[in-house]
DNA sequence: GTTAGCACTCTTTGTGCCCGACTGCTAACT
DNA sequence: AGTTAGCAGTCGGGCACAAAGAGTGCTAAC
């Protein structure tokens, strides 16, 4: 069978109205608030069509339709339009966004809250490091006698702060000079360069080797997985859809998933490039992707540079129109200041 | 009327079995669980008593008796024995903390997941820093035209670091210098010390007193309030006890508070000086307490030093005997840790 | 291809009823 | 005076049943 005009606007009513209203929808109720011209019964049949397809489900035999995770799928691909925020809303985008632009914990910080709060559903974020960032400093010193305290500092006000052993004989003389040594060879350096230059330099430096390493080990450790930035906001958010009033099982799974910076991470690194907006929906083949959700993700840039992956969670019957419009305006906003930001 | 012998050694039981059952209790079950030498109706009177008196509460008339806020203080108070933990339980406890004891922001993310595990409520911990630890050096270094980053480094692992404004004609030198002051004044002080000494040492450094303030801040903002300590485990752990079953009211309510780290710190920050485990029971007068909720507490110090505040957070009917044995048991192991690393 | 009409299905809601779980009270007992 | 057995009274939970309502699929006519 194919999906005729009329049937993509009929699925698209469904998808749109059962968000809207979170119950099933009849065909009768598609005539009435959409579809004037055409009589119900014949939505009927367009209806049956479209369950046998695959994009609508029964709960049983004298109920409205459900959109599947199919319907929902081609919904945010090809039927749904794009809304414009209000300018209530993009007020309040601004207003999140008014202090404390410098720093840029706050700032995601802000991000996330606004997202949270405009949306009604959890937020969720992955402050960006896709190792573009620049290496500011290099700090070395001994902690304990066979333990050094390295810090890294790049732009965009991240710190890494790691504990690496060192020789028991080492002198601070030795660790100072190291950290000069340190200095010289990644200051400057993005941090994706460092981790490759390190692969040639490694012979160079004999002298000190357990460092180099550690350094290595560090930079690594935070390109690749760096959990504490993050950032979650409005976890209990889910408990305003009914989907989740009356089923503390998928609650707390979904809780097992969101109140960890682990799984999270898991779940947000994953990008797909050069997509604006990345919209995942339904569990199944993610590992941990909670059941019956989605997860609709946004990667802002300014000047070449990721600033961070952004993104909401909740139920699949989810405002996606709404979602999405809040993300790009949170990324317009984002990307100004950021901008700005540079002078 | 009194509280007769006899009628302590009822209202424990009827504590201790709706802890266990989560039932209201009626006097023909405690007669035949725990007072097999008098009738149930002598127990009926008693409960009548002490209903009166304001340590039961009814449903309606025909339910068994449910505790009130007033009996499970008393009941934690006077009425409650303290459990040994199983050897299987210390098995768990020590299990946890047999890596990584170098690091103490794992040591405590260790604590608070064996002890969300072994209780099977959420738990909470707010890392120790009285102000007690000794400041290691000062870092200073400029990061933009009229920014500089400041790194605080203290023992335990803990670091802190923080923009401050520097005029905009500050050469690199004179940063340099400021550094090294900073590092003369405060290395080796304690954090506390330092503040104090902060209020003295101002007036004789002119020449670096936007700096000098920002690391005042810096310092203040540390002992006072540092969110970045508080850790949760186990936020979904409160779907498994029925009381929260089905109020989705509730359970946001709860989630607001153990996902907000401003709020649980100020719920951990105020600890009864020189009490083992504090036991908080009942929202009420503490305004970040969520609604029907205990917290219970305990602050561990090693060599005089805090080393945190951890905690368990849940339901009135909580089981406080087993959460009291944990937070014991996971205390003297945390100690014995800290003893040897002092090494 | 579309529509009106109708029979059918299934859920939801409300009602009455009974059963069981407790209590409180009273009168008798120790 | 304290304790106990017995009994009446209260209330919630569960079940059956009926009625109402929502929505569909099918058919025959347009």
């Amino acid at each position: 069978m194919k999906l005729s005009e009329r049937k993509k606007k009929i699925l698209r009513c469904v998808v749109a109205d059962y968000i809207a209203e979170a119950q099933p929808v009849s065909s009768k109720s598609i005539t009435e608030k959409y579809m004037k011209d055409i009589s119900s019964a014949t939505v009927r049949s367009e209806l049956a069509g479209l369950e046998e397809m695959g994009y609508l489900n029964q709960l049983h035999t004298s109920s409205g339709r459900v959109p599947s995770i199919e319907a929902y799928k081609l919904y945010v691909t090809e039927l749904m339009d794009r809304s414009k925020l209000s300018s209530k809303e993009t007020g309040m985008i601004r207003e999140a966004f008014k202090d404390h632009v410098d720093n840029l914990e706050e700032v995601v910080q802000n991000a996330v809250k606004v997202i949270s709060e405009l949306t009604d559903y959890t937020s969720v974020a992955l402050s960006g490091h896709s190792g573009e960032e620049e290496i500011i400093k290099i700090d070395l010193f001994r902690y304990r006698k066979t333990q050094a305290l390295l810090l890294v500092v790049t732009e965009n006000t991240l710190i890494r702060d790691k504990f690496i052993e060192i020789p028991e004989n080492m002198t601070d003389g030795q660790i100072q000079d190291a950290g000069r040594m340190l200095n010289r060879l990644f200051g400057g350096k993005k941090l994706k360069e460092a981790l490759s230059l390190g692969q040639v330099a490694r012979e160079e430096i004999e002298s000190y080797k357990e460092i180099f390493d550690g350094v290595m080990d560090a930079i690594e450790d935070y390109i690749v997985r760096n959990k504490a930035d993050v950032i979650t906001e409005g976890e209990g958010k889910i408990l305003n859809h009914p989907e989740y009033n009356n089923d503390a099982e998928k609650v707390k799974n979904f809780l097992s998933v969101v109140t960890s910076k682990e799984k999270l991470f898991d779940l947000l690194k994953e990008k797909d490039d050069g997509i604006e907006v990345n919209i995942r929906i339904g569990g199944g083949q993610k590992e941990n992707m909670p059941e019956d959700c989605s997860l609709v993700t946004a990667t802002y840039s300014a000047s070449g540079v990721e600033i961070g992956t952004y993104g909401v969670i909740g139920p699949l019957r989810m405002d996606y129109r709404k979602v999405v419009s809040v993300l790009e305006g949170v990324g317009k906003v984002l990307e100004d200041i950021m901008k700005n930001k540079k002078d």
